[in-house]
DNA sequence: CGCGGGTGTTCCGTTTACGGAACGATGGCA
DNA sequence: TGCCATCGTTCCGTAAACGGAACACCCGCG
């Protein structure tokens, strides 16, 4: 399960030097507005420190970027033609929701096992044209188009115009 | 005692104990496989510890989660009876796309005035009974429905059932 | 040449997040 | 009923993240 997940704040330190230095904003005066030590934010941009929840979320103020610009790391669930970036995970009541971004090379395509009943899978597509839905009776749709189908059969994904599917995945799991 | 902690470490602790127990993991559990103190992760969920960045990406880890899903903070807007939580931002050659959450309270409604022409919105529900759409030709959509509309001109959206709307809504803008 | 204000790094004492162990509470099971 | 496993919390010694200060360095200016 580990597989090869880069450790995730050998990350975050480059990416802040990266906005800072973007912003034209020196070290010094970084660590003045998210009121932080200088030791730590050096550090913290070295690498060579273990940076507290606290710390991050005044750097990241003090950068005027959401917290999550720093951490993000794209857990990428790269299969044969669908590379899918995980959003975010809801948890609402009933059901429980995982929000995907999908990329889809022009022409390729790919299909996915069945997963458990009462699972289903919304699509709405930025660019490109989606062929998906169940491998007997899959639909298609364009930019701003949008497709549903049932995630317990077979089903597939497909970019089938000339050009990269870009699409969000919503992906509902009933309890 | 007072610990205080700023905003963002507030909202970690339940949402890691929301994702451990909508999987059935006992705490101690997920100590085991994020390779933890049960005394971190018992101070992490109740709010009374600051956790690292090393802390926190294990958590995600062992749960099978991003990192972005435990930090995230959102962005929210909030109308006379929606709110919505800016998720996310695509910039994909033709159109720009912005991802939101939207909740709605039992009951409420909220009219909207016209965005510029060509802009159309996408809403798919998690829960409740919503109605949205052109002011003259609504569309409704339960659980695990889909309505889309053009936002070019005056449109709504209510929750006519009779608990809260849940849904995520995606606006397109086109160049 | 100084000199003052800026940079980023390193040192150091204090604070605190960490893991391990002990704790009381709870839940089968014989 | 006792027994034992597991639950989540609390206690405590250690490791380390923190802020402040000292540091070397680089400029623009008189």
């Amino acid at each position: 399960m580990d597989a090869a997940l880069p450790d995730g704040a050998a990350h975050v330190g480059p990416r802040v030097r990266a906005l800072r230095s973007a912003q034209g904003m020196s070290l010094s005066e970084l660590a003045r507005r998210a009121g932080l030590g200088k030791a730590t934010l050096s550090g913290l941009e070295a690498g060579t420190r273990n940076p507290t929840l606290d710390t991050l979320h005044s750097v990241a103020a003090a950068l005027g970027v959401a917290l999550t610009a720093l951490v993000s790391e794209s857990t990428r669930i790269q299969g044969a033609a669908v590379a899918m970036d995980l959003l975010r995970v809801f948890d609402d009541g009933p059901a429980t929701y995982e929000l995907y971004r999908m990329r889809i090379p022009a022409g390729a395509a790919q299909t996915s096992p069945p997963h458990h009943a009462g699972v289903t899978e919304h699509a709405t597509v930025f660019a490109g044209e989606l062929r998906a839905g169940a491998l007997d009776a899959p639909g298609t749709a364009g930019p701003g188009g949008y497709l549903e189908w049932t995630a317990d059969t077979p089903h597939g994904y497909a970019a089938i115009g000339g050009q990269d599917v870009h699409a969000s995945l919503l992906i509902r799991y009933p309890r």
